[in-house]
DNA sequence: CTAGGGATCAGCT
DNA sequence: GCTGATCCCTAGC
């Protein structure tokens, strides 16, 4: 009675608007059991993009080979590299040809919490085994004095809250790269699974559903397609979107200077 | 707050 | 082919 694994996600569940999945999948479980081990995380905030009527989906201007997977069955994970050192995990929605997807911006680690602690390790991104721990219990004795000696709870409890608090730090810490791209979530003998909600939770309460603007968005800011669980510390910090202001050429010496106001954010706001 | 870094793609030639 | 702007971000000041 204990476990209380629920069944993997069924593909219907998931082949409907991206709009109605999203808050649907807050409490399901997201695990990738690899070489390494298993690690499960329970999605805490997701956002919807709604592809070609979507200035914001990467499907907005049709197919690429980027984005083809986006344009396949639901229930397939859409993985792409972004910043130049991130990967970011989407749940596809919609029938073949309709390409909408779920973006799986936050999550609580609730298996594997070793392992994915040694994921996000320093140690780890530098290319060290698994069975390396040497590095990563220097860092752990440090990042625990720095807390504070008093309770080495607090920072545990920190850390763990930051495994995957965020869309690259959730693939980070479950071990998700580009070589998922299109792994199917529903598959009983996929290595990326997609878990339902427990029927009863440990509280007995279902958590409230907050929506909001999607982060980073800049087209498409005036929809609440963002959804997350009321009070999860694991939720990330909402941030405005902000354009980097252009990197000009230095001006002509003839020209006059231009007003102090150039970093683009002061004209913000009003 | 900013640097960091690689892939992608529209728009060129 | 190339170039430059952009990107749904994170870590570390």
């Amino acid at each position: 009675m204990e476990p209380d694994l629920t069944d993997l996600l069924p593909r219907d569940f998931l082949d409907r608007p991206s709009t109605e999945v999203a808050p649907d999948l807050l409490g399901c479980v997201l695990e990738h059991e690899s070489a390494e081990g298993l690690v499960a995380v329970t999605l805490t905030e997701v956002e919807a993009y709604a592809g070609a009527v979507d200035p914001a989906s990467h499907a907005y201007r049709g197919r690429t080979t980027r984005n083809a997977v986006m344009f396949g069955p639901a229930g397939h994970a859409y993985v792409y590299f972004t910043y130049g050192m991130h990967f970011c995990v989407n749940v596809v929605c919609m029938p073949p040809g309709t390409a909408s997807a779920v973006l799986l911006r936050a999550g609580k680690v609730t298996a594997g919490e070793e392992l994915a602690q040694h994921r996000r390790s320093p140690a780890s991104q530098r290319g060290a085994p698994p069975d390396d721990r040497g590095a990563r219990s220097l860092g752990d004795e440090r990042r625990e004095k720095r807390a504070g000696s008093g309770a080495p709870e607090a920072s545990g409890a920190s850390r763990a809250r930051d495994l995957a608090r965020g869309p690259a730090r959730l693939c980070q810490a479950l071990g998700i790269d580009r070589a998922l791209d299109g792994a199917d979530l529903c598959a009983p003998d996929s290595r990326l699974r997609l878990r339902g909600r427990a029927s009863t939770t440990r509280s007995g309460e279902k958590s409230l559903i907050l929506t909001g603007p999607r982060v980073g968005v800049r087209e498409g800011a005036d929809v609440s397609w963002r959804f997350w669980l009321d009070g999860e510390p694991t939720v990330s910090a909402f941030r405005p979107y902000y354009r980097k202001p252009p990197t000009r050429k230095p001006l002509p010496a003839t020209t006059s200077r231009v007003a102090p106001c150039e970093r683009g954010r002061c004209h913000r706001g009003t």
